[in-house]
DNA sequence: TTGTCTGCAAACACTTTGCACTTTT
DNA sequence: AAAAGTGCAAAGTGTTTGCAGACAA
């Protein structure tokens, strides 16, 4: 499972499995492939939705035998993956959360301050509205994020006011 | 200092001082005006820029005699003045950095990832983008942050190409 | 073999909390 | 006097690091 998909994903095509490609990036940094870092990829692979480390860290626990790897080992190989492209960090409520970034379309979220729930849309006038802005400060751009807090559609009708307004 | 501005900032007026709109906030949840928190709104108010607990914690352990406040009370107050609308809070690199939300217009920014400036800008077209997109969703928006990373005008010249990228 | 990686435990930075005492109301 | 706030020290989060043993290359 989860070795070689035909990946075209969105709108970007790519040719290498997340595991391939991130074995080539370990492999021109002199960097080992180990079991741990196959175990952890794969693991990411597999499914699509947003995590955080101790998520990762609790459903690596609950699989057999070797395929487990330390805390210590999943946030150095999250930050890796980061490097390597393979996936996003963003800081939510104070903890950082992952999603996929090869072979998936830039995209920017719209989030739940009731249920927390992370909903993405893409949007080519967000990159359009921060090259301008960016030209204009001779700044230049590398990447954005737009994060647009409310409440979702079940949330907003839903009379469970209970917890609302958070921090972002 | 900083009791009685005119206070005209942008393109929204406000009427009471940002002292007055905390005192206000507080007494209608029969929160009390203490000394230290109106010395933290009044420093607060005395500047501008975007400054995190710490660095204010520091500021006013400089300052003469009773004008201080305990680590405790610094973050306890943060907190109140964001609930009461004079502050917001947004998390950079790990820790929550404050800015002037009152008499201020909404804005997003640009972040140097190699000198950590954040410079503002605004554009209403972000916010025309959110409503659509929330729309779309049958989402509630509540507010948006657009943060756009890169390498600022000075840092993208200079061949301090030294720690460069970074989280976000 | 050699140098990287892992896992453990400890350290970290930032933030929050329990509690006795102080202060506003 | 009553209720809320303060500061201290300690506890929490989420994440990182030092180091000895384990393991890819």
């Amino acid at each position: 499972m989860a070795v070689a998909h035909d990946f075209t994903l969105g709108s970007v095509d790519v040719a290498l499995s997340p595991r391939e490609r991130f074995a080539e990036f370990l492999q021109a940094r002199g960097k080992r492939i180990t079991r741990q870092r196959q175990v952890i990829v794969d693991h990411v692979a597999s499914r699509h939705e947003h995590f955080d480390a101790e998520q990762l860290l609790a459903d690596l626990r609950t699989t057999p035998q070797g395929a487990r790897a330390s805390r210590p080992t999943v946030y150095r190989t999250l930050a890796e993956m980061v490097d390597a492209g393979l996936l996003h960090k963003m800081v939510l409520d104070g903890r950082a959360v992952y999603e996929h970034d090869y072979g998936y379309p830039q995209h920017d979220h719209l989030y739940c301050t009731a249920c927390r729930i992370l909903i993405e849309f893409s949007s080519d006038e967000v990159a359009a509205i921060r090259d301008a802005v960016a030209a204009k400060h001779r700044f230049l751009p590398q990447g954005h994020r737009l994060l647009v807090t409310g409440l979702c559609a079940d949330c907003r009708t839903s009379r469970s006011k209970s917890r609302h307004q958070d921090r972002v």
